[in-house]
DNA sequence: GTCAAACTACGATGGTTCTCGTACAATCAA
DNA sequence: TTGATTGTACGAGAACCATCGTAGTTTGAC
């Protein structure tokens, strides 16, 4: 696999993650269409592998939202930027909080199709 | 009691409630604190009992931004409005949502202040 | 060295949100 | 009826957010 690049992007430390924040980021049909994504499909996927139905420079922001709240980490690999969610930190600091966002969503999405 | 007033006001069905919307309802620290309170101290709670450090109008804004989101519902009781939380329909809806987000709630409360 | 791929930075725009103050409406108690 | 309590409606301002396009950077492949 490609080595990470030298390349760093800042991640807020576990203790500074705040419910807030991370409800906020997860309030985007967008951001949780992606969050979603990294739970079925698994971590370090390329931002480019969601085609989300937005421009480029939206995609880069709704991922920024993402990290900066603390709900994925990212690095880059080679020109790829891979993200994964951050599963154990969330699940320390809101237990059971990804989980239920996670069956909410399968459950809506569900609903809304049936 | 007072009996309810003719006064009505628009909820969304139970059907008609989305993730989305109710994630974001709960993304503000003002929301948040009535939740809690209301999980906390009970139903039937007026608005003029949580004091908020924001005007009245605003405190009216935030209830309102809950009640149209399917969090809470609300009835005129005389001159106060009671608050509930909508504790069934969401529990139907997104399962364990509303407890992991609580949990969380006094999780980073604790962690905050010790 | 060239080129394409993946992503970013920047500026802009239109919409939403949080906040307020003031003026108003509904209800109840005296 | 008068006054107090509770909350609303409206208008406004400042901040934020989702979105875009264009131009640029970083990297790997040829």
């Amino acid at each position: 696999m490609t080595p990470p690049s030298s390349r760093s992007l800042d991640h807020p430390a576990r203790e500074q993650i705040r419910l807030e924040s991370v409800l906020h980021a997860l309030s985007d049909p967008m951001r949780l269409l992606v969050v979603r994504a990294l739970a079925e499909e698994g971590d370090e996927q390329a931002c480019s592998v969601f085609e989300l139905p937005v421009s480029k420079s939206t995609t880069t922001h709704h991922f920024r939202v993402l990290r900066e709240s603390g709900v994925i980490s990212q690095i880059y690999r080679g020109t790829a930027k891979m993200n994964s969610l951050r599963r154990d930190d969330l699940e320390a600091l809101f237990p059971g909080l990804l989980g239920s966002v996670l069956t909410a969503c399968s459950l809506q999405a569900e609903r809304l199709a049936g």
